[in-house]
DNA sequence: CACAATTGTTACTCTGAGGTAACACGTCTA
DNA sequence: TAGACGTGTTACCTCAGAGTAACAATTGTG
């Protein structure tokens, strides 16, 4: 028998092992079983936590995605000047896939399989950094225009990360940050109409 | 019984069917029993084509991803000045993705479920479009700090395309490769040590 | 201590879906 | 028309893995 937690305790270890284990195997290559045994208990008390294991992927989700989104929301608050935010904003969120790889590959990686439910919950994780990006574009051009590009430069902090998590390398997000706020903010004042 | 076809022809249509399929409904939401009535035969003759489900989906892979490297490569090759590769490689990248939404959302899609096996596969084609694209960053920054950069501006059109094809909407490819290219252009420039 | 509530385990059920053996139908050639 | 070859179907096997019922151990409370 394992060690006995109380309820919610057992409940956010379940949350803790569940990143690391649907993280490096996917959603379907991750059985309950093996998130279990992760946890250091059996299968059952997975479901006495979890209705189902999409309720517990969902419950990882949301969780991982507003801690993501309210870094990047707490980063830019105090920020006046759209640099200054574009900045602060790619720190927050290279400092968050660096504090937890597992997180960013849970939602990014590439074997977060995705049915429509949590496809649905990780748009709006995106579309929620989008959000931010979007105002920044200066140009004259339509809101929905102005959120495609803010997509791109979602995917463009994407694409940074996965391929340096995916390679196992450490960064310095700070540098990383700023080095890519110079990408996009440049990017950004070439946009026009 | 459903109409005969001749071996090859059979297995171009399952290729063809097969892409629609898992672009629609993934990799493990997609049954081969799916993709068989969707070619309008029974499993077992996918299984005269293909070892395997992987095996299949393999080779939608592989196909649909040598046809996105060569149009951006091709689009590329006869242009001289970088700024003008910028513009003729996003341009390539967005005529593919219009041209094919479903190609797109095979690879790129937030349902494309990922096995250790495919995850290679796609990375590959990543890595072939971010090396198309490493070259054109002028600052003096290491091999590898460029590729990191440069894998950004490929999620920087994924994140721009997935936005457009899971909402539906129509684009000019030229238009927006346009688009995208000053933006990514600009932010090129600014890349400093 | 007694006994109730909570936490955990063993051992199962059941379904979806990948994969296959055996057979049937067509078609082409002699 | 015989029969060989290529194409397709029916009917099955098999197994992983989600989910559960029944039971056991632990902890707290009068």
């Amino acid at each position: 028998m394992s060690i006995r937690l109380a309820a919610p305790a057992r409940r956010e270890q379940i949350l803790d092992v569940a990143v690391e284990v649907f993280a490096r195997n996917g959603f379907h290559g991750a059985s309950m079983n093996d998130v279990a045994e992760a946890a250091g208990v059996t299968k059952p008390v997975l479901y006495q936590h979890f209705d189902s294991k999409q309720d517990l992927y969902m419950a990882l989700l949301d969780e991982v995605g507003s801690r993501l989104l309210t870094a990047i929301a707490k980063a830019t608050a105090g920020v006046a000047s759209g640099r200054q935010q574009t900045e602060q904003g790619f720190r927050a969120y290279f400092q968050w896939v660096a504090d937890d790889h597992a997180a960013f590959l849970l939602l990014f990686g590439s074997r977060a399989s995705r049915d429509e439910e949590s496809t649905q919950a990780i748009r709006r994780i995106t579309a929620g950094a989008a959000d931010a990006i979007a105002p920044l574009i200066a140009a004259n051009i339509s809101g929905d225009h102005r959120r495609t590009l803010a997509h791109g430069l979602v995917g463009l902090a994407e694409g940074v990360s996965r391929r340096l998590v995916e390679q196992g390398q450490s960064f310095d997000p700070l540098v990383l940050g700023q080095q890519v706020a110079d990408l996009a903010w440049a990017g950004l004042r070439a946009v026009h109409d």
